[in-house]
RNA sequence: UGGGAAGUCGCCAAGCGGUUAAGGCACUGGUUUUUGAUAUCAGCACUCGAAGGUUCGAAUCCUUCCUUCCCAGCCA
């Protein structure tokens, strides 16, 4: 019997409902649409648009478009158009066959904008941006005409067709829509609907040397794709009375409503694209799917799942609101599912050595170590024990503090799926660091239990000094040490974390890591949640990243004991 | 100072005139544990930006005020 969620439904999932309810939706098919322009990567940010626009088609049986709000060709490139579909299926999500473009309805879009022309709905403007500037007044005082607002419908239909033609420089005409330059409302003070561009487009090529603008192209599209609901953030929500200008232009059909919500924010990351720019081309960062960009590709590469990516956005919900939701609950959601699927491995990242002196020398054991307790389902695989074996520096202490469980002199632990041991003396050399642990081993305790029913506290990972591999670890952390990066001194870079990646080029892992591969989830037992990386890791030199660490209340007592 | 929006626990977020003001994250404490993980139990807003008012009854309705965000691209 499935469960079903009980969840409150959003705002937009009410209006919905209603709509539905009230027979106003054509056909009872709901059509909304994910518009991103393709100027870039997407990031997480864009995760809760899309998940709305595609959960929302889902949820209410209808569809979700794929639209690439290609109207800036000075911006746009045919590689964000592919990165932008492989990270929508990536998250899971599937638009079928049609991939929409607002370059496809250019032809519609001119002919409507000569109608509008002829309606005396539109003209062509004379004025330079700087000039536009002035005569479109300020937040508080109304603008004034342009000169050119009572040109006749001839002329204005002649220099429209001579700007399509190629016959003017850029910047040297506009199409603008005849609304009212005292609106307090700024975007209705004559927008522009047209501008001049001599720039190849990546779709349409040369063809055209002007091109829309947005509040005039996205809800014409809307309309000629019959969507129901726009959806879209916030800042757009004084584009509404122009989104609605443009569908109550004669002729179209179709009224597609527009829904703002607020965009995804979440401390320490961020996700201006200008800034993230930045950081690449200043190589703060190897690339746009740097393990610590908060870019899809990013946290794809770090071993994000797009299952808990999408918990994630659920769990955040959907509102009008302006918030920062806690980084926290991001990591919880990943280390949630990814308890539920990650393979277990053991690795030790900063090896100490350990002799188990009444361990034969040249015997090799292998134990069988699940590969998920959560899943017993998932099956074991072999752990080679042998005399001489690593365990965590962090493991073992001269001296032990106040709590502390692990290995110390005299103490007996339980190595996992393997055995008692205990620590009996330390070899050091002339520095007095610590060489070596020498430990006895309980014959008895095979398997990590012994017939006495005896208990250890601690429990430590551990790898066979002869029967393990290195292999290259790299301990991503935030890239910003700061909630809001720049907050305090009005430079982001000065919030830079400088332990946002700590390379560990010889961790010891037991053999089985060969076997992973990049989109295997890991969990390396009390270190964290790993991932090969996808570009550097090879058989020959295996690479992982640190996806999140594990919860660590160890540490925090630790701090809290100030050690 | 024009217009548009928003203010409910540290962070999200339900609530739509009658509830002891949901839930999640975070945090705190206990239990279990062959991961100091997971799991599990318990605690965590006499109060809803503020002040007035309407009402038998207000987070929900009204008034005023306060705070925050967005808008002056030939970007989206």
């Amino acid at each position: 019997m499935e469960i079903k969620e009980e969840r409150p439904l959003n705002f937009i999932e009410r209006i919905i409902e209603d709509d539905l309810k009230a027979g106003r939706v054509p056909g009872n098919k709901i059509v909304t649409r994910f518009p991103p322009e393709p100027n870039g990567y997407l990031h997480i940010g864009h995760i809760k648009a899309i998940c709305i626009n595609f959960g929302l088609a889902e949820k209410y049986g209808g569809t979700c478009h794929l639209r690439l709000d290609d109207t800036n060709p000075a911006k746009e490139e045919q590689e964000y158009i592919d990165s932008i579909k492989d990270c929508i299926h990536w998250l899971g999500f599937d638009w079928g066959e049609k991939t929409y473009y607002a370059s496809d309805y250019y032809d519609q879009l001119f002919d409507i904008a000569v109608r509008l022309i002829k309606e005396g709905k539109a003209y062509v403007d004379s004025l330079s941006p700087e000039e536009m500037k002035e005569y479109r007044g300020t937040l508080t005082e109304p603008g004034k005409n342009s000169p050119d607002r009572d040109r006749s419908i001839e002329e204005n239909l002649d220099l429209f067709m001579r700007m399509k033609n190629g016959e003017f420089p850029e910047g040297a005409y506009t199409l603008r829509a005849k609304i009212d330059m005292a609106s307090p409302n700024i975007n209705m003070r004559d927008p522009a609907l047209y501008r001049i561009k001599y720039a190849e487009h990546p779709r349409t090529g040369k063809k055209w040397c002007i091109y829309p603008m947005y509040d005039y192209t996205h809800p014409i599209s809307d309309a000629i794709e019959g969507i129901t609901h726009s959806i879209c953030t916030l800042e757009f929500e004084d584009h509404r009375p122009a989104y609605d200008w443009a569908t109550s232009i004669d002729g179209i059909e179709h009224t597609p409503h527009q829904y703002e919500f607020a965009r995804l924010n979440i401390n320490y990351l961020l996700m201006s694209k200008r800034k993230l720019l930045y950081l690449v081309n200043n190589n703060y960062v190897t690339g746009w799917d740097d393990p610590r960009m908060p870019t899809i590709a990013g946290i794809r590469r770090r071993g994000y799942s797009p299952e808990s990516m999408k918990d994630f956005v659920q769990r955040v919900g959907v509102a009008k609101v302006e918030s920062v939701v806690d980084y926290s609950l991001m990591e919880f959601c990943v280390r949630e599912d990814l308890n539920k699927r990650a393979k277990r491995l053991m690795a030790v990242l900063d090896p100490l050595r350990i002799i188990i002196d009444n361990y034969p020398e040249g015997q090799v054991e292998y134990f069988d170590a699940e590969n998920n307790p959560e899943d017993p389902a998932s099956g074991t695989h072999k752990v080679a024990f042998t005399r001489e074996l690593f365990i965590e520096k962090e493991d073992f202490m001269e001296v032990p503090v106040k709590g502390y469980h692990r290995l110390y002199p005299g103490n007996e632990i339980r190595l996992k799926h393997a055995y008692y041991i205990t620590a009996q003396s330390i070899e050091k050399d002339e520095n007095g660091n610590i060489i070596c642990v020498h430990c006895t081993y309980d014959p008895e305790s095979k398997g990590g239990t012994t017939a006495d029913g005896r208990k250890v506290k601690g429990t430590s990972h551990w790898v066979s000094a002869s029967h393990s591999i290195t292999a290259e670890v790299r301990q991503y952390d935030k890239l910003f040490k700061a909630e809001n990066p720049g907050a305090a001194t009005g430079n982001y870079l000065d919030d830079l974390n400088p332990d946002s990646l700590i390379v560990i080029p010889e961790a010891r892992i037991e053999e089985e890591a060969k076997t992973a591969k990049p989109g295997d989830y890991l969990q390396f037992i009390r270190n964290g949640y790993y991932m090969a990386d996808s570009r550097d890791s090879s058989p020959e030199h295996l690479v992982f990243n640190r996806t999140v660490t594990l919860k660590d209340s160890w540490s925090k007592m630790k701090q809290k004991m100030g050690i």
